[in-house]
DNA sequence: GGGCTGACTGACG
DNA sequence: ACGTCAGCCAGCC
């Protein structure tokens, strides 16, 4: 692979489904960083626009990103619900079912 | 080449 | 369940 770690990172965001979800380590994984979450973290904090950033979420199904809406929501959670996706009281998603399984067809 | 940092994760008390 | 510590990886100075 001639390509950089995040330009890696960034592809398989990109090829992350609607309603979906994957977590850092699972991308880690993905790319054959199965301890790279870390790595994958800092990929995303410089994430390019057009890519669906809030669908990748910790191994706990919660979103790691701390940026609130004005009406005091996090701003991942209302993304990925606008997309379908239920959280749960504790803000929560579960990963069984909305875990990105890659090319999973569903 | 060495040290610091970060949108992480698992183990321990 | 909650707070803290150590390990991991890649980019930047």
């Amino acid at each position: 692979m001639s390509e950089p770690f995040f330009a890696r990172v960034y592809a398989l965001l990109a090829g992350v489904p609607r309603g979906k979800v994957v977590t850092y380590s699972e991308i880690a994984r993905m790319l054959g960083r199965p301890n790279g979450a870390r790595a994958v973290g800092w990929a995303m904090r410089s994430c390019p626009e057009g890519l669906p950033w809030q669908r990748v979420v910790n191994a706990q199904g919660r979103p790691s990103t701390v940026a609130r809406l004005p009406d005091g929501k996090l701003l991942q959670q209302a993304l990925l619900e606008d997309e379908g996706v239920i959280f749960d009281v504790a803000g929560r998603l579960d990963l069984g079912l909305y875990g990105w399984r890659g090319t999973a067809d569903g």
